[in-house]
Formats: C-alpha cells, sequence, structure tokens
DNA sequence: CTATCAGATTGATCTGCGTCAAATACCCGA
DNA sequence: TCGGGTATTTGACGCAGATCAATCTGATAG
C-alpha cells in the first residue's frame, strides 16, 4: 500500500494500465472474471479530497494514476501524513467502513475502484485473498514503524534524506534501475506535502534540500528533478544501517 | 496487537488465564483443539530482549502477563518504541521469518507462544483466522498512524498527556469502568521508556509530568501511581478532537 | 511580452526541547 | 537500619527547527 521495498505479488484487470497489488497472482483468471463484474473507474483533480475522515467508504481501490495522501489533522490545522499512495497502491479497510483519515488527490488521479461489498464477499470466498492482504497490509504496517523512527528520532537533514531514498528506491522498482550508484527521479511532492510527511515546516524542509545540494549529496534541476551521484552517501546522510538498502 | 481501543473477539485456549485475541470467538472448540497441540510457554525476565531484529522467529505469541515494547534503533543509539504489547496482545509475522525490530521485556513476561509453521498451515485451513488477523493488523496500522500523528506534530505536553489517556483507556477497557471523569492506574512504564514511546527524552517527559501535576490535570501517590480527576481535561490536553474517546 | 499567482527560497529572530550536570527519592539486600 | 545503585527531578544553558516576513522563480493566461 505505501512504502513498499519490493512490489508484490499483483494482476493486471481486464484494461487497467496497472497491476493491483491487493490480489495474487497465482490464480488470475478467476479472480479477473469476479473483478471486472464489480470494478468501476474514479478519476479526481489535484487538490481534491477523495475521502474525509469519519465519511463512509464504501469502496476498495487501487491508484492507476497520479498520487494520493492520506493525512491526519489536529483541531487546529496541524496536520501530519500517514500514508503516500503512489501507482499500483491499495486504499480501503476490508470489513470496516470508513478510514480515520482524510484520503486526498495531490495531483489528478485515477482510481480503480471495487464496491466493498462484493469484494468483502470475494475475500470469504478466496481465502488467500485474505492473505494476500494480511500480507501486504503487515507490509504497510512496517513501513509505518520505520517512518515513526524516522518521526521521533531522526534530524530535519537525516529526514530529507531519507525521504529522498524512499523516493529513489521507489523509482528504481518501477524502472529497474537498481543497484546504480547514480539515480534519477521526480519529486512527486511539493515542499508543503514534503514538510507533512516528514513532521516538519516548509521552510526547513527547502532550507536542507539547499543544504544537500550545497554540499554535493544531491543535485537539482528545477525544483522537483533531482539527481543523486551516489545512493551510498545519500543513504548514509539519512542514518539508518548503510546495509538496509537495495545497493550492495 | 496494541494500543487497541476495544477489545475484540478472543478466545480463552486451555489453561490460559488470558484470552489470544489472534483468533475468533466463533468457532473456539475446533481451534482450541489445534491450538493446544502445537502452544508452550516462555518466560523472559524484565530487561531481556525476547527476538532481536533480523532474528529469526520460528513462534507467533500473546502476551499472558507483563509488559513488552517494540523499538527500532538507529547506528548511534538514538531509540523509537513502534509498539507497545500489553497481555492478551499479539506478536509475530504469519507468513515472514523476521521483523525488522527488537522485542524486550519490560517488565517481567510470560508469553504463550505457538509454532509458526504450524499456526500457518491452521490459517491455511481455517480461512476466517486469516481475515481476523487482517481486521486485528488493520486496527494495529490505524493505531500507528495515530501514533505517527503524535510524533511528528504534537508538543511535548500534548504527548504527555496523549500517552496518559491511552493507557487510562486501556486500562479502562480491562476493568470496565469506563466513562468515568475520575480515573485511576499505574504506570506500566519508566520515564525513559514513556520518552522512546514519544520521541522525547527522559528529562522533557519528567518535567512534563511535573507540569500536569502542577496545573491540576494529574495527580502523583508516588513515581507511577497516577489519578486523574478529570478525562475531558486531560484529552483535551491531549490535542485530539476532543470526541475521540471513550466519554460521551 | 507581461501580469499574475502559487510554489520555493532565504533571512532574522524566537523558543521548545535537548544536553549536561547535580541533587534527590526510592528500592532492595545485607 | 544502613549502603549502594537506579530512577527521577530540577536547574542552567545552547541549539535545531519554528515563526514571521520578504523576495525570487517559473508556469500559465491573456
Amino acid at each position: 500500500m505505501t512504502l513498499h521495498e519490493v512490489p508484490p505479488l499483483s494482476l493486471r484487470c481486464g484494461d487497467c494500465p496497472i497491476r493491483h497489488r491487493a490480489v495474487c497472482a497465482r490464480c488470475e483468471s478467476d479472480e479477473l472474471q469476479e473483478l471486472e463484474g464489480i470494478k468501476y473507474y474514479r478519476s479526481f483533480e489535484a487538490g481534491q479530497t477523495i475521502v474525509w475522515a469519519e465519511d463512509q467508504m464504501d469502496f476498495v481501490a487501487s491508484v492507476v494514476s497520479g498520487i494520493a495522501t492520506l493525512t491526519q489533522t489536529l483541531e487546529d490545522g496541524r496536520t501530519q501524513m500517514v500514508g503516500l499512495l503512489l501507482p499500483s497502491d491499495f486504499v480501503g479497510r476490508p470489513g470496516l467502513s470508513s478510514a480515520p483519515y482524510n484520503v486526498t488527490a495531490t495531483t489528478d488521479v485515477l482510481m480503480c475502484c471495487f464496491r466493498k461489498t462484493p469484494f468483502e464477499e470475494m475475500m470469504l470466498r478466496t481465502p488467500h485473498i485474505a492473505q494476500r492482504l494480511l500480507q501486504m497490509t503487515l507490509d504497510e504496517l512496517d513501513a509505518a514503524r520505520e517512518w515513526m523512527l524516522l518521526l521521533g528520532r531522526k534530524t530535519a537533514r537525516e529526514k530529507i534524506a531519507s525521504l529522498l531514498s524512499i523516493v529513489a528506491r521507489r523509482n528504481a522498482s518501477i524502472r529497474l534501475e537498481v543497484a546504480e550508484e547514480r539515480m534519477v527521479f521526480d519529486l512527486p511532492l511539493t515542499r508543503e506535502a514534503m514538510a507533512d510527511y516528514l513532521g516538519l515546516t516548509l521552510e526547513t524542509v527547502s532550507r536542507q534540500i539547499s543544504a544537500l545540494k550545497r554540499d554535493g549529496v544531491i543535485e537539482l534541476q528545477g525544483k522537483r528533478h533531482v539527481t543523486v551521484p551516489d545512493m551510498h552517501r545519500l543513504m548514509s546522510e539519512a542514518g539508518d544501517d548503510s546495509d538496509g538498502g537495495i545497493l550492495g
């Protein structure tokens, strides 16, 4: 669902240009049939809210294109991002009717939705789907816990470096340019969204990005296009165990 | 698994003094039989590590008594708690062999363990167990996300107030003294463990507890025994939506 | 080409929390 | 009861990051 290191098993259904990661690859055909019957598409404009916290959410979905975020907010407006949804990621709570956070499109977003009740019924009939979802949810829980370490204990510079290497890794796993020292990608987030991700202010984000640029850890073409000349360097700036990543 | 608002369905197996929350109540008898065959007990002393990060973990388990924590650590020793296990909570990753964090006993702990392979086989045979685990994992993911909001956006005072009301709520759901304005409980954590939970230093924790005491939000008998004269007051100090809790 | 506006950068200043250090309370065994 | 070690409190001080404010950049529409 978010921040996965490695794309898990998944299947391509019908005319969707992506592979839905919620469903197991081993038995594509049967589920494809069933899914076709209950799926539909919805598109959202940049900035639009997809689901409000506490609202009824009567579908589960995969992101087909664009970026969506999960955020939580305090009464006075302080907001924290708690999930980042990139194409092929899954949203929804089979078994529960509402989520305690807002889902927002940060770019134009196309989602492939499945009506919840039929989806849940299919889950009951095909047990390995529940197991597949359990797997994914456990992965996401691990990601959330790594994120907690970042929020609770890392410095601003480490936070930025961590975010950059997460985005780079995500990109790499899509483009299959793994294990390169050099890496080039576009930031899918504004400075403000990055701040909400990291528990910082957008000014601090900007300053730390400038600092990383000044120190030669990254290069920028425009505001969003990033070149990392040495991923090892970036990852050691991130403060994690140095061997935790995709690079030998 | 941790920080649940409401104790979910669960079952009592054999001579365990607790109800294991990992297993559905609807069909107790069958699973009881199966679980009896593969379970065993392990006890740990306060301070002892139950599982090291990256170690093989060949069992899943429920906490019977005592308190255990999940923690993640950076190379230089900064540590962040990412899970708090109270009696009846579940640990383990069916489907995966290792967890990326340390599990530590903070008090003497007794765990009721199930060997992983047989447990997973039982999961395959009884599909609603996977669904039950999915449910629990989703709850835990929600809790982790609320925790992220706390780590990223709350002040030290709000963090302390949040932790106190979480512990109070947890206690309340066990003792069934829900919906009282006044609440009395023991802190199960040292100041240092609280600091690791909240992403603070132990000095800041101590200072903020003193401040809450000075301001009449809480009273202390000794270091650990807490009286909250007005839960509404405490919860508004915590900064959440005021209606998010157990009180009307 | 210029006006406009959102996003981003940069600077100056302030402050909450961390750091370092010392004092105090508490627990348990001898 | 005393001693020693651990948990906790409290104080003084400094700094990372927040806040407030001004400027700059770049994309888009007219």
